[in-house]
DNA sequence: TCCCAATTTGTTAGCGCTAACATGAAAAAT
DNA sequence: ATTTTTCATGTTAGCGCTAACAAATTGGGA
C-alpha cells in the first residue's frame, strides 16, 4: 500500500506523537492538556514538556468532530462600520478570548434575510452559542435557533418575551433625552433619523411619548431617512428640517453622527446652540466630547453589554443556569453645551 | 454494543443520510456540493434537492479534518476602535466571504509578544493563509510563517524584502502633509504622534525628511507620546506644544483623532485657523470633514488594500500566482480649511 | 467489430481527536 | 486481611468527510 501521503497542515506533530514520546497513550494527553486534574501533576508536567519540546499545535478539527462541541461562538451585528457594535465586539472578545472560545462574525448590514442567511451558513461551523444584535428577528431565524436548540443571548435591548438578553431600554433612553429638551425649555422638539432599525424606532417612540405626555408633540417634525446615517446626512437634514419648520427649537439626533453634521452646520449658518437650537445625539462618541459646542448624549455601555452578553452565554453553555436572565445596563444622560 | 449516542450538533443529517435518500453514495454528495462537474447534471440536481429537503448542513470540522485545508484565514489588525483597521476588515470580508472563505479575527493591541501569541493560539484552526498588518513582526512570527509555509499578505505598508504586501508608502504620505504645511508658508512645524506604531514612525521619518530638504527642522517640535491616540491626548498635546513653543505655525497630527481635538481645543482658546496655526491630520476619517475650521488630511484606501490583500492571498492559495506582488495603492492629501 | 480513452460513480481507508467503557493500582473502609 | 471505593491510565471505536484508487459506463475512432 504506497498510498501518497496526505497533505498535512500545522507541525504534523499529533497527539500520537505527544504521547509516545512520553511514553503513555494519546488520550492521556488529551487530558493533560483539557482536563488537567484527570492526570496525576507529575505525568501532566512531562507531557507539557513533551508538547512543548514537539512543538505539538492541537487540531481543533478533530477535537470538534470528536467531541461535537466547536468552542466557537457565532456573533451577529448589523455593521462594522459602526463604533457602537465594535465596542459591543470588544466586550465580547475580552471574555470569550480567555475562555478558549472562538469567536466567528456576522456582518449583517442591517438586513433580516442577511442574518438568516448568515446563520445558515455559519451552523456549518456548528457553533456552540449566539449572540445577536436586537430582537427582530426573521420567523425561519427564530425557528432555527430553537430547532437547533442553540444557546442565544440577545444584546442593546430589552426583550419582553423569555429570551435572555443584555441590554438598556431603547425607548426610555430616547424619552430621557427628549426630557432634557423639555427642561431645557424647549417645545418645538424635532426627531431626526437614520438607518431605521428597530432600536432607531424605538427611540422615536421614547421621543413620542415623552412629547406626548408634554402635550408638545408633533408628527410633522419627525424626520425619518432609512439610508444609512452620515454627518452629512446630519447636516442636510438639518437644512431641510429648518427650511421646513423655522420655529423648531431643539432636536433629537437618533445618533451622535447626525448630531454632529447638524452642529457643524450650524456652526457654518451661524446658529446659536444652545439658545436658539438645543441638538442632543445618542451613544456618546468620543467625538461627542469635541464638537463645538461640544454634544449633549445618551451615554451606552456598549463594551460591557458585549462583555456581559458573552457572560451570560458562557454561564448557559456550562449549564450553570436555569432561569432565563435578562439584565438591564442602563444608560446615562451626558449633559454638554449644546442643549 | 448499547453505546450511548453520541451528541450531535446541526441537524444531525449527514453526508450519508442525503446520499442513501438520492440513491448514490456520499462522496458523490460531497462532489455534488464541492467540484459540480464532476457529477452529472441530472444527478447533482437530484441530490441538492434532496439536501434542500433534508436540511443537510455539511459540517466543516469533517471537511477540514479530511482534507487538510480549513478554507480559514487569519487577519491579524492592531486595534478595533480604530476605524482605520475596520475599514480593512470590511474590504477583507468583501472578498473572502464570497470566495467561501471564513477570517478568523485576532486583535493584537498593538502588541508584537500578543500577535505572535494570537499566531500561535490560531494555528490550532490551520487557517490557509494570513493577512497582517504592517511589515515589524517578532522574528519567532516570521519564523513560524516561514516553518509552516503559510502563505501571507501584510497590510498598509510597502515591503522592502520578497514579502508580499498592499498598502502605501507611509513616509511618502507624511512627506506630503509635511510639503503641504510648508507650501502654505508655514515654518515652524511641529509634530504630533501618539501610540507609536511602526506607522506612526514612518509618518515621522517622512516629516523629518521634507522638513530637513527645506532646512527647517526642529527636534524640539517632535512630541510623541506612546500612549493609544484620543482626541483628549490631542488637545493636551497641543497646549503643552504651545506652551513650549508659541511661535509655532503649523501641526502634523499624526492621525485625524488627534487633530479633531488639537483643532477643538484651539477653537476653544480662539487661535486662528488656519491664519496663526494650520493643521493637518490623516487618514481622513468621516469626522475630519465636519470640523471647524474643516480638516486637512490624507485620505488612505484602507478598504482597498483589505480588499486587494485578500484577493492577493486567494491567488496566492489557489496557485494562480508565483511571482511576490506588490501593490501600491496611494494615498490623497486633502485639503480644507484646516491649513 | 474491438479497443482505448474519457467520464461517472463507488470502495476503502484514514484525517486527529475524544466519549465510553475497561482495567489496574492505590487508598479507604470494614 | 479483605472488600470497597477512588483514582489514573489504557483500549476501542467512531465523529463526518474526502483523497486515492478502483470499477463501471459511455463514446469515438481504427
Amino acid at each position: 500500500m504506497s498510498r501518497k501521503p496526505r497533505l498535512r497542515s500545522g507541525t504534523g506533530v499529533t497527539m500520537h506523537d505527544v504521547g509516545q514520546a512520553a511514553g503513555v497513550s494519546a488520550i492521556t494527553v488529551s487530558r493533560a492538556l483539557h482536563s488537567p486534574d484527570r492526570v496525576s501533576p507529575a505525568l501532566r508536567e512531562k507531557i507539557l514538556q513533551v508538547v512543548e519540546q514537539l512543538g505539538y499545535v492541537p487540531n481543533r478539527s478533530a477535537r470538534q468532530l470528536a467531541s461535537a462541541r466547536s468552542h466557537t461562538v457565532l456573533v451577529l451585528i448589523p455593521s462594522l462600520s459602526n463604533t457602537v457594535f465594535i465596542d459591543a465586539l470588544a466586550g465580547i472578545e475580552s471574555v470569550l478570548q480567555p475562555a478558549g472560545y472562538q469567536m466567528l462574525i456576522g456582518n449583517t448590514h442591517y438586513s433580516d434575510s442577511e442574518e438568516l442567511a448568515l446563520l445558515r451558513a455559519y451552523l456549518q461551523h456548528s457553533p456552540d452559542g449566539l449572540l445577536v444584535t436586537g430582537l427582530n428577528q426573521l420567523p425561519a431565524f427564530r425557528q432555527i435557533v430553537a430547532q437547533q436548540a442553540l444557546p442565544a443571548v440577545y444584546m442593546m435591548d430589552l426583550s419582553q418575551d423569555d429570551r435572555p438578553c443584555v441590554g438598556f431600554s431603547q425607548e426610555a433612553a430616547g424619552a430621557s433625552m427628549t426630557g432634557h429638551l423639555l427642561a431645557r425649555g424647549k417645545r418645538r422638539i424635532a426627531f431626526l433619523g437614520a438607518q431605521l432599525d428597530e432600536r432607531v424606532i424605538k427611540r422615536l417612540h421614547g421621543y413620542r411619548s415623552a412629547l406626548q405626555q408634554a402635550g408638545c408633540h408633533d408628527p410633522a417634525l419627525e424626520w425619518l431617512n432609512p439610508s444609512p446615517s452620515s454627518m452629512q446626512m446630519g447636516a442636510d437634514m438639518l437644512d431641510a428640517l429648518l427650511a421646513a419648520h423655522p420655529d423648531c427649537d431643539g432636536i433629537f439626533c437618533c445618533n451622535d453622527d447626525l448630531a454632529i453634521g447638524a452642529i457643524a452646520r450650524c456652526q457654518q449658518r451661524g446658529i446659536a446652540l444652545p439658545e436658539q437650537l438645543a441638538i442632543g445625539g445618542f451613544n456618546d462618541l468620543q467625538a461627542a466630547a469635541w464638537t463645538t459646542p461640544a454634544l449633549s448624549s445618551i451615554a451606552t455601555p456598549r463594551f460591557e453589554i458585549g462583555a456581559a452578553a458573552a457572560r451570560m452565554l458562557l454561564q448557559q453553555l456550562r449549564g450553570e443556569t436555569t432561569a432565563v436572565q435578562k439584565l438591564d445596563l442602563g444608560f446615562q444622560l451626558q449633559v454638554r453645551a449644546s442643549t
